[in-house]
DNA sequence: AGGTTTCTTGACCGTTCGGTCAAGTCGACC
DNA sequence: GGTCGACTTGACCGAACGGTCAAGAAACCT
């Protein structure tokens, strides 16, 4: 399935089936979801799931791909006019803490996704991306000698690590404040990567 | 299903069934691999799995129970005899990230089961002793002095993240000596928490 | 009004699933 | 060698799965 002309109301269906699928997703699982209870949630009959997607897997992907770029365009936003490398770290991790308290569902598809044989591929890749954005950051940081000379991935994906953990169990499990959260994952997150007392 | 009797040959059958199931399932995912699947690779029959195993679900809960005591015993006896709190951490992260690097499928099922609802309790419950452990270790560096005072699970909690994080990316993905890779953990986790410089 | 394309229906298909069970085999102990 | 509980077999079950498709409805052209 290439991409098909769809009227307004096409799309708007589409996007029902895409919001409906995640919840679904996101509550009791990628693979325990069918795609009947995907449609009998909508009230439509199974033939108009397969009329905009060609399996299960492909809407999956879609979904990832859209949350995933989603999530970097807001993570952009929020940094693209701080000329500080540090801060701009700092602003990365708030944006994308932030982010996904406003968007539990596709953060804990996404915690799945990576389990996932099928879909650990389009994980990975765009979490790189994430990765990427972070190390010239960090790049720049040793540059300018803000932070200890350090393998600027490895720093990423700890950073990633404790973003994830953090806001899984404060976020998510015990429903704080999310600015909050930021806060403690910011203070953790920029000790560990050398950067001196200030805060 | 209580436990039951077993002869010494009917005790390795159901450890043939475990370790069969937990690689299937580390490598197919666990709703993917079917019952027949492992006892097919085994090359029994269906009726020896439901002997040994009153469902798909028990024998998961059974697979994740024994790994996260086998994990705590590994991570316990590493410490047992440091008197040093902040050391106590280093070892306990060392011990971790040394013991997934030897059981990359159970680490694997782990990251699985924290994002699957029907698992998540038990996962949550096993995970949280993991915690307790490291609170108590901080607690004894904060009342010591020896790092700031900052809310003990959140930091034990960033700690995990980091070696989650790192250890899958550096350790299975990318196959990176392991104790390199710990060595990459403990240095960002002491700096995260606070301890001043001496590495 | 007629024709064309988009969208919708839901019965249907072949397959696979988790789980059961009557029947049989095996080894240990008397 | 007989007996008893531990173990094994594999055909079988109803339910559910992902996916198909002929047929029809609705929207939109001219």
């Amino acid at each position: 399935m290439t991409t098909r002309r769809l009227t307004p109301r096409g799309q708007e269906r589409r996007e029902q089936l895409i919001g409906c699928a995640t919840r679904l997703f996101a509550t009791k699982g990628y693979h325990p979801t069918s795609v009947a209870d995907i449609v009998d949630e909508l009230g439509v009959g199974k033939g108009v799931f397969y009329w905009y997607f060609s399996s299960k897997d492909e809407l999956f992907v879609e979904i990832l791909r859209e949350a995933q770029t989603d999530m970097r365009r807001r993570q952009q936003r929020e940094i693209s006019e701080e000329p500080d490398p540090v801060r701009r770290i700092e602003l990365g991790i708030r944006a994308a803490v932030s982010w996904a308290s406003e968007h539990a569902d596709l953060f804990q598809l996404f915690e799945f996704a990576v389990t996932d044989e099928q879909f650990v591929r389009a994980m990975r890749a765009g979490r790189s991306t994430l990765v990427n954005d972070a190390v010239a950051h960090l790049k720049d940081a040793i540059a300018e000698g803000r932070i200890p000379d350090q393998d600027p991935e490895r720093l990423a994906h700890a950073v990633l690590g404790v973003s994830s953990m953090i806001t899984m169990e404060y976020v998510h499990h015990r429903h704080e404040d999310p600015e909050a959260v930021a806060e403690a994952v910011v203070d953790f997150c920029l000790h560990g990567i050398g950067v001196p007392n200030s805060a």
